[in-house]
DNA sequence: TATGCATAACTAGTATACAAGATATTTTAC
DNA sequence: GTAAAATATCTTGTATACTAGTTATGCATA
């Protein structure tokens, strides 16, 4: 290929010195999207799960100096993935001073769960138009899996498979980035959940409503779709007048 | 040592060297919120900004170096901003390569519009419920504001004076919230908007548009606000075939 | 001239040192 | 004894030096 000239002008191969303008490297553009190894990635990662499984509780100091020791690298990386976090609103840096883990706002968390139902039931009624034999029988499949998830009793699996469901619907609406917006909207409300819901034999009923909502995309009836699928996710509905009194200092109340 | 004891707990006391756990700072738990003048915020809004309105270019490069010159500053905030950017996948970053500004994805940009005009739809839906009477006062005067900057012809005040009409329905909906989920979603689609709308002459549609929403929302009719809601950002629906020939390395294609 | 390889120049990732502000502690004044 | 001021010790923000990998360049070789 150094032989090959491509057909460019030549006015972008006068600049030599630089890499040629506008030209990304041909060969590798998004391999970056590989899992990366980045150190910075993994600190993310296992702080952003210790947040939103409620390991790490709202209010909680987070100490750069102190993940540095535990991880055994530096400052930077450790920097970098608090960023991120704060971004996500999961974490609140405040400059000079410290960083907390964020308490829950329970404003964003209705807001969150409003959001969440439009975007699904964008996809269910697209999937119940576009969706494919093949995709419906890989939601099939997931739901068996949690069938026999629910009667071995592992919640994470249960959990995971659970996702895996509604992602598979949003990939059958042919909208699956609608699912990873959903994935970011779902942070606030999983620390919610984790934190309230035991969940205790509760995995049956999302199984059969599950169920009824792939049952409803297989005949074609769009409507029924949408209705099944908003009925499960009312499910999700919070009472957090509860809780208000429980553990005051894990959540916000007042609209900024 | 400790002079002067404060009421708490003595299980609370044994912790001396670090802060008291759970604690975040009283005083100001969320001062935060005020516009940060860290630098590399500036960068990051700076950079932010160039992209949406393509005046960087999809596939132009962006060195660390160059910018941390031009801003008289080092590299660690610059690096900050870029790593924000690469997180809205507005820069991609190849490790130990260089970084690029992101060719826009049109699978992501067909979904933005799908995902926005599920948002608003319910946003609009519950504004027709919730609105009150100064809410609807408020939008009557922004959509009277475009329309005498339509007049005028200022086309950056109209766009956004229309993002404030659309902000503004959402506040009025109680979901604010999901505003600025928008907002995020509608970077990528802005990118395409700028490249390739000259909009001229569509600002009075717009405003007419707006105009049958409020209408709608005023008299209660939800169905009819959501309607006028999609009619209008139907218009945002994209054809890419003609661009794809005119500048096929401005877009990504193929789905990752 | 064409091809492969060594090398140089560049990139982002990381480590570390220092600066600036916030909080906690101690000292001092009354 | 109380309160206010001075000080020590935290924290995050920033700058800079260094590391490691990638890409481009030029040279040797056929």
């Amino acid at each position: 290929m150094a032989v090959s000239l491509n057909e460019r002008s030549s006015a972008e191969l006068k600049v030599r010195k630089q890499r040629a303008p506008n030209s990304p490297p041909r060969g590798a553009p998004d391999r970056h999207a590989g899992q990366a190894t980045r150190n910075s990635e993994i600190v993310y990662r296992d702080l952003r799960d210790a947040i939103v499984d409620v390991t790490l509780t709202p209010g909680t100091p987070l100490v750069e100096k102190e993940i540095t020791e535990r991880y055994g690298i530096s400052r930077t990386p450790v920097r970098e993935a608090i960023l991120r976090l704060a971004e996500e609103q999961l974490v609140d840096v405040i400059p000079k001073s410290g960083t907390f883990v964020a308490r829950i706002p329970v404003a964003v968390l209705h807001e969150a769960i409003v959001a969440r139902k439009a975007l699904e039931e964008a996809c269910v009624r697209e999937a119940t138009a576009k969706a494919s034999k093949s995709q419906i029988m890989e939601l099939r499949a997931i739901i068996q899996r949690e069938y026999e998830l629910c009667a071995s009793g592992d919640e994470q699996a249960f959990h995971d498979a659970d996702n895996a469901f509604h992602a598979g619907v949003a990939a059958a609406s042919g909208y699956p980035g609608i699912w990873s917006m959903i994935e970011k909207i779902r942070l606030q409300v999983e620390r919610y959940r984790r934190l309230t819901l035991p969940q205790t034999g509760r995995m049956a009923l999302i199984v059969a409503e599950h169920a009824s909502v792939l049952d409803a995309i297989e005949r074609g009836d769009a409507e029924a779709a949408v209705a099944a699928m908003n009925n499960h996710l009312n499910k999700l509905q919070i009472d957090i007048g509860t809780f208000r009194d429980l553990w005051p200092d894990y959540f916000l109340f007042d609209k900024k």
